[in-house]
RNA sequence: UAUCGGCGGGGGACGGCCGCUGCAUGACUUACGGUGAUGCAGAGGAAAGUCCGGACUCCGUAGAGCAGGGAAUCCCGGAGAAAUCCGGGAUGUCGCGGACGAUAUGCCGCGAUAAGGCCAGUGCCACAGAAAAUAUACCGUCUUGCCGUAGUACGGCAGGAUAAGGGUGAAAAGGUGGAGUAAGAGCCCACCGGGUCCUCGCGCAAGUGGGAUCGCAUGGUAAACCCUUCCCGGAGCAAGGUCAAAUAGAGAACAAGGCAUUGCUCGUGCCGCCCCGGUUCGGGAUAUGUUCCGGGUAGACCGCAAAGAUAAAUGGUCGUCGCUCACCGACUGAUUAUGCCGUAUUGACGGCCAUGAACAGCCAGCGAGUACAGAAUCCGGCUUAUACCCGCCGAUACCUU
RNA sequence: GCGGGUAUAGCAUAGUGGUAAUGCACCAGCUUCCCAAGCUGGCUAGGAGGGUUCGAUUCCCUCUACCCGCU
């Protein structure tokens, strides 16, 4: 099973804007410090992740993919703990721009542990 | 020596673990953007801004003109398809300095220069000033007539001459000197400057020199309209092409059940083939299925690359080192100060010994920093950002000679 | 990505080669027992840097920020 190898590739990662749209569809939002996020459940049992980092968030592109690259390292250390059938968008805030790979990974997994879509540690 | 600015060059290295994207190979699952394996490749000097030039694609296009946009001193050499860049020289204009005190202006040196044309035309030139472009009379200067006081002098009124002087302004209608005059004036003369003309000289040319001629009113602004010469078709990879669901619309074709003929089939003939209605007429509804054509949406693929996607890969973490800065310590070098001796009137110079700090080098420790910034069709140029290091140039400050 | 546009007081807008207008807001005063309204006065501005010009917010160039269109 993909979900429990710890990586994260295209097959995770939602592609299309028609994925965004069902997930802010059927979304509950959880806020936090450095991102907010739309959870939904999936309509298949896989867990997939999407990155919002708009100009907004910054103007700079080095800044933007920085951004995501944390975000996504982190969806992938803890994806073996993410119950399936979930699908979620991460809208990324200012904060997060000063955040190590370990900050993000804390907040990430606090707040879907809010949304309940974490399992206990074995 | 330090700081600042400009230009050019460089703009981190290696390894462990966990990962990402593409391609190739063969395997397993399957028909999917799958799984695991091996190999190869995987951000920049600006990938940025999108300011130029091209490649490429589609549309348009006989030719010419208008509109619109762009370029602009001259010559030589070099690179390039072009944009553009490099090197050398010349002319004009402007600024600063000098010979040389001022004005016009010329000469010399340095620097800057998007530098065709405002005697083709039009517009504008605030405030100040009399007057801002057909020149003009505020003060001033001179003068005529009349009046007043005794007067040739002064004052008042009316008129005339005058651009020398004052003052204003960013800019005031050639400059200096002389002659001349009532006072003045290129009104006239000399020199300087300027315009025009020349089948004149020099120079490849922009120009420049000479001659003749004109006393010479004719500023500034064209990154104001405009004129001259030359150049330019438009849109852009979200270009464009291929395949092509679903839905809607449009068109075309086909299909339905029964009876007769016959042993059966094919074939043929007749009736019927949405609903109401006994039936023609009439009224209502205008449908079902299949196939095809056209169109092109969602979507996919090509365009598209020895990096290459389309929610967009090139990462995370740990370690070692490099570079820069700060602090502390050890060692080495070195100047200066103090002391003694010698020369010496003094200043000063030379020699010797010890000590301590600034300073420099090197070693070790500890801490901090390591920029600007992320390809999206491709290539070239320009512009802008950039820690730190190296080289060159310039400016400023201090020190020494 | 490609193409186009805008920038003026705290906010929303004018205007133009000669220092910048209007409304709201803000501040002070008058009025009122107090507030509001009204009246009077004040405050504060052309995104940044160069160039052309006697003079630039305006004209030209280079940047910066923001907005819009095209799947």
């Amino acid at each position: 099973m993909s979900a429990t190898s710890g990586r994260l590739r295209q097959v995770e990662s939602l592609r299309k804007r028609s994925d965004f749209e069902y997930v802010r569809e059927h979304a509950r939002k959880v806020v936090g410090s450095r991102m907010v996020i739309q959870i939904a459940a999936a309509p298949d049992d896989s867990i997939k992740m999407g990155v919002i980092a708009s100009r907004r968030y910054n103007t700079r592109a080095v800044a933007r993919n920085r951004a995501k690259r944390l975000v996504r390292e982190a969806f992938r250390l803890i994806q073996s703990r993410i119950k399936p059938s979930t699908w979620f968008v991460v809208i990324v805030r200012r904060r997060i721009s000063e955040a190590k790979c370990q900050d993000v990974r804390r907040e990430l997994l606090t707040i879907l542990g809010k949304a309940n879509a974490v399992t206990k540690q074995q």
